[in-house]
DNA sequence: GTATTAATAGAAATGGTTTCTATTTATATT
DNA sequence: AATATAAATAGAAACCATTTCTATTAATAC
């Protein structure tokens, strides 16, 4: 669906430039969360001349027109992360390993009415994000993690 | 409940000192969340000497101790706001003039359970905020905001 | 009252992120 | 294919909220 990286960018006005295209290809070969600078180490190996801003750049560009998530850790470094469903969705993130899968859940309809009902406000956005861990990591360690 | 400052803080085993106590007040006489710069502006105008580093440890630590809340914001500043309910429930800030307010609403149960069924993992904890206008501000301008 | 330990001020450092400018590159047009 | 134009980039430098550091001060226990 949104494989097509070239399309993707061209709709939202972007130029396909191959340091674009290998952001998207680092963070889509990742089912964990990288932060900017490891998406840049990453891109390093490619290309031998690639600053840091240009990743911030784009990985902000990339947030802006949803083709790639925004996940807020506690330490208050951004992550970003590659996300492929457009539809209005959840996260799941193992705090052990950084995992992050889709939940198919949301509150909003519950959210709105309460905030409505309650507090005679109105509901424009709303953030929730999962913490735990994943299957794997309750395997491999009964779920240890800092 | 969490009324009496001195009691709190020496439950967390911090020292009753003024500056701290001051930080409490300030707090406790907002219905905004403020940030750390917000809260020494306030501090000073009762201290004359007063570090930017006290206030940024001060609150940290508060919200170590489940004294005060903290939110974060879009713009990646990080917001404190007093919270004088310890049970655990969610906030409803207003994008327009900051106001928090608590939703006495949490779906914990539901998510633990959709995590464990379809992801077999566990959940820790959850971040859920909630963004909007509130009845003051929706009156006031219709829901215009930035 | 004294000892002990935490808290503070103020300056300095830190470090993730952003800005700036010249240069390069993608794209539309011819 | 050649050219025009507007966006993208590298690299250095700036930014600025936050943290660290050290000497000093103040709160608490005894």
């Amino acid at each position: 669906m949104l494989r097509d990286f070239q399309s993707v960018l061209k709709k939202l006005h972007l130029k396909v430039t191959p340091k674009r295209l290998a952001i998207l290809e680092v963070l889509k070969n990742e089912s964990v969360y990288l932060s900017p600078e490891e998406v840049w180490r990453k891109l390093r190996k490619q290309f031998s001349q690639v600053g840091l801003p240009t990743v911030y750049r784009n990985l902000e560009e990339l947030a802006q027109g949803n083709v790639i998530s925004k996940v807020t850790h506690p330490n208050r470094q951004l992550y970003y992360y590659f996300c492929l469903n457009p539809s209005h969705h959840h996260h799941f993130i193992c705090l052990s390993c950084r995992t992050v899968e889709d939940i198919d859940f949301c509150m909003f309809r519950e959210l709105e009415k309460r905030v409505k009902q309650e507090l005679k406000g109105r509901v424009v956005s709303h953030i929730l994000q999962v913490n735990g861990l994943c299957k794997k990591c309750l395997k491999k360690d009964g779920g240890s993690h800092a």
